[in-house]
DNA sequence: TTGGAAACAGACAGTCTGTTTGTTTTATCG
DNA sequence: CGATAAAACAAACAGACTGTCTGTTTCCAA
């Protein structure tokens, strides 16, 4: 009936919508596998066919959350030709698509525990980190941003600012207080880092 | 021979100090408490008693940790009149001391992940993160720092990007050269923040 | 000194992960 | 087309770990 890519596509991809919810709820650690092939209409057997472990799962989580960031981000400054317009623009997106629950838990919270800091950095680094680098790249281009930094560094330092960002927003009681803020205090890093 | 308060006090501090050894080794999840009260020369028992869970045990050890940087960073800013220098020498005992790959598992990685950002936040809001706010709350007196910020805000902002700069450093192949971009990064966001 | 509480010790039940063995479905080749 | 191999899936099993529960020892207060 179905060719085994097309069974692996699709139970790879059950499992891992599974696991993103499962993750978001519980925590890394307290989610069971059980619970996450049983919502995926499947068993552990398949799922350890198809990953290594758990951890290998959550891997995959992890980048597809990343990656669904990153994409979201490409797309709405794809067309901005100003790099200090288009960096700030990117930073109220992400801002506004990294605070919901799941994201904050499974990207930010246990992402770098259980990946450990290297491996999560890698995938950022593809991703989400990838369109803040590429921002700063050109803004130093352009001339609005200091030479002398590192850029790789700099991008770094900032996204930890910003993670931290959607952490405070989140957790605060006005939320629209918390994000004005949030943008003025990296606004204001943002400047620092100017020529 | 020994009061019940001198037992408490010994079993205590010799459990902390076990578990921040295991818990660096291994991570928290993969930190089995047999093998902390073991190197405590305590019993699983004697842990339960004294603490509620694993986590409650974890929380001890994240906030002695926290503390211990705070109580440098005090010491060594103590009689320094200049916010900005004050700032910036703070800075650079924290991420020379916060390096090691002890303080960087527990503090930074499973700390917010294994007890949640807010109770996390709120231990560093007591310790080191305190330093921090009191350096920049200090800074605005002096007219230094943007009176239009969020203290608390930034604060805690700019944390997060020293915590991150200390993953950089840590993992760079040149240490030497990584700090110094982190601290040129660093200061042009301080920079930035200034009025 | 004696009853009670605090500190400690060890056994036990329940849960979870990763492995292993077995079954079904798809692919390949004569 | 038929048979054999390989991939996908299923379920049972062993090992490990956490939190609880029961029992024992040590200290404190009356």
């Amino acid at each position: 009936m179905a060719s085994n890519e097309q069974r692996t596509a699709r139970t790879r991809a059950a499992l891992i919508k599974a696991a993103r919810a499962e993750f978001a709820a519980d925590g890394y650690a307290d989610a069971a596998t059980t619970a996450i092939v049983t919502r995926a209409g499947a068993t552990r057997g398949a799922m350890y066919h198809h990953f290594k472990d758990k951890l290998a799962l959550f891997d995959a989580v992890v980048e597809a959350e990343d990656a669904r960031l990153a994409a979201l981000i490409d797309s709405e400054t794809v067309d901005m030709p100003d790099a200090y317009k288009s960096l700030m623009h990117g930073i109220g997106i992400y801002l506004d698509n990294a605070t919901s629950p799941a994201t904050r838990r499974i990207l930010m919270l246990d992402g770098p525990s259980a990946l450990g800091w290297k491996r999560w950095r890698e995938i950022q680094s593809h991703n989400s980190l990838r369109t803040l680098r590429e921002g700063l790249e050109a803004a130093q281009a352009q001339g609005t941003l200091n030479k002398s930094l590192s850029v790789p560094v700099a991008a770094s330092l900032f996204a930890a600012a910003l993670d931290e960002a959607v952490h405070v927003i989140a957790e605060a009681k006005n939320r629209k207080a918390a994000r004005d803020d949030a943008i003025n205090a990296a606004e204001a890093m943002l400047q620092g880092m100017q020529a």
